[in-house]
DNA sequence: AATGAATGAGAGTTCATTCAT
DNA sequence: GATGAATGAACTCTCATTCAT
């Protein structure tokens, strides 16, 4: 398409490399890794295959490129929020809750967890992406929040690691079954619902134990 | 082994399909379905790669074989014991988290949580199976006792299945994390540990209000 | 079965190698020598697959001993009868009309013919043996029989050979049509009837032209 | 081709496919369609295993694309010169065998025959193809101009669709045969020879009963 | 003599990657 | 930069043949 009135020193194309990108999330998230047909791949990014490879060397690059580069900075967004949140350990929580909501509008976390979990052994370069670039620091900011409130008295004695991930895990599993069940017929979950359930739950169930008479 | 000169056939007279159907396990757990690699599981089970198509017709053919002997009877103990628990709730969860110790040790839980998760979108057919055949059950088990035990008012409202869900999200995620993430360097979880800690945490989280003058 | 009342001296079964003989003319006349696969041969024949490599060195081996022992001692008989026959040439063609209904119910010859045409390339050792022990002996009689109605002044004049060929062909052709076309839904030839209407095309045909004036 | 080294892609501008279905015909007619091997195919094209995939989903849709477009354009010429010869019956059979002589030169004929028979069996579909798409409507033409011919009192009674058969029959054979056995050391029939003398007898035969007195 | 479980080479098919254009 | 036709290695599955029993 080459547009003739344009001035030559404009791209054509403003961002190939961010297109291809998303088109590369949506369908690794759907197929998995090793299921994704890179056709595909070009297919919905508007290219042909070749042109993947101006890129991304390989498929497991473009792949990195994925994490990288669509996933990491939505994610970023809920740790940076959890590690700056002032306020009580409940408000942190229902706050926590509501952050989750929004980021199951804009990335579609069923899938990506399935690809993290479902490729995590066939390539650990990725999962130690993952891990060390994304998900230890998720954990681990929600681990001290959580330590801090103990510090504070909000919150009962206990492994606050495990803590961190026990808030964490029912929403993440509600999310996992609406992706892997529903199709088939499973009933789903209002993952919101889940998540403001949840929190309330873990409110109650972290409170310091009243002095019983 | 001593034998002379590695006879070229070996014929056992022990249960093949199970030897085939538990190596099969192992590579799908590793691996996942689509990449596991039938020469793989030959090898592992020490025969040929003709010889598994004696004994099943397609490669799905051995995954659906794998979820039904040598998974879900493993897993059918745990919610009939959940079914048949007579107790009150806390001693229920208790037992539960107990239980769920000992099936770990019996079952590559992490690697068989993960083919599930990893193949879902892929096979939807095995999604049924393990949807209808197993998932289904345990989970509606669980949610059963909940729910009686909210009759009881031992539990305070809320949806039951929710509250199921709750329950056994983070342990789920705790071996998920083990399975994932402890190969790459990332701080592995004691499951057992977690289940026990996050299972008092619900008893308490789930308790309902005391009248509060 | 080990019978034990028998005399030892006496087989158990009188005639393996010939009833797998049957069994494999069978399976080829269905299938074609590519296609037909030993373990059905087996199972026809009430046999182990491994018992076909007592009698038979190889499934071209056996595919031989079927030509020359279930197919052949068949059509001998046709073209002895050609040359035996003494009548006059009108004669001999409608014994022979007749002679072929009964080959017919004997013998798959459809199936027969289809395996020798269609393997005739990839086993151009067992073409040979078609040629050389039954068709070019069929052919070459019936050439001679024509040859000497035609000194006889019973048959106009013209290669014999092409005579001969002529009077097969179209009785040839119709149980091939029935074998490819009629499960496909095409409209079948009564054999037979074909043979009688056809033999009677090429007597009036093959009369010598009368003194036309 | 005075190349300096052996490109490893030619693109050639020229008609792949259509040099794909000359070279999978040239296979089909010698091998037969199960024993041909893609590979072969592939080589004798130029072209890599995977190339054939660009171009046809499986090696039967292969199969058909050899029928209808190398062979069914060749034949539809004659039995469409058969529907409308206008002239005298005689001359229709004289014209119909110099045609023949025509195909036999364009299409390896004796090896399309062998594919039909040979496979029909194995491959109920494409016998369905090919009765439908050209043999029916080839016998159906002649089977049409003899019953006109009957009705113009120039053929004697009997069934039209049998005399057809008796018309082709010779002409098939001589040409199986000359597939068959002349590469096995059987004399060879010259096929329009034959043609032509058969012709000449069928006409003979098929001319309505003079009156004898 | 007879079995049938087991083998292993090879088939059709798929797809990440390459390269002439 | 961009294309997409082409490659070739790897996969699942088949089956004639073998050999411990």
């Amino acid at each position: 398409m080459p547009e003739a009135s344009e001035p030559k020193f404009r791209r054509r194309k403003a961002d190939r490399p961010g297109e291809i990108v998303q088109a590369a999330m949506a369908v690794f998230a759907e197929k998995g890794f090793a299921a994704a047909r890179l056709d595909d791949i070009a297919r919905r990014a508007g290219v042909s295959k070749g042109a993947l490879y101006l890129y991304f060397e390989t498929k497991e690059d473009l792949f990195r490129a994925v994490v990288h580069q669509a996933i990491a900075p939505n994610l970023e967004g809920v740790w940076r929020m959890i590690a700056a949140h002032p306020g009580p350990f409940p408000a942190l929580l229902r706050a926590l809750a509501t952050r989750i909501g929004v980021v199951l509008t804009t990335l579609p976390v069923g899938g990506v967890v399935k690809m993290v979990i479902g490729e995590a052994g066939n390539f650990p370069e990725l999962a130690r992406v993952w891990h060390d670039d994304l998900v230890a620091h998720a954990l681990g900011a929600l681990t001290q929040a959580i330590g801090a409130a103990q510090a504070r008295g909000e919150v009962k004695p206990g492994d606050p690691r495990v803590y961190a991930l026990q808030v964490i895990g029912p929403i993440l599993l509600s999310v996992i079954w609406d992706e892997v069940f529903a199709p088939v017929g499973g009933a789903p979950f209002d993952v919101p619902a889940v998540a403001r359930q949840h929190v309330e739950t873990m409110i109650a169930g972290l409170a310091p134990q009243k002095a019983r008479p």
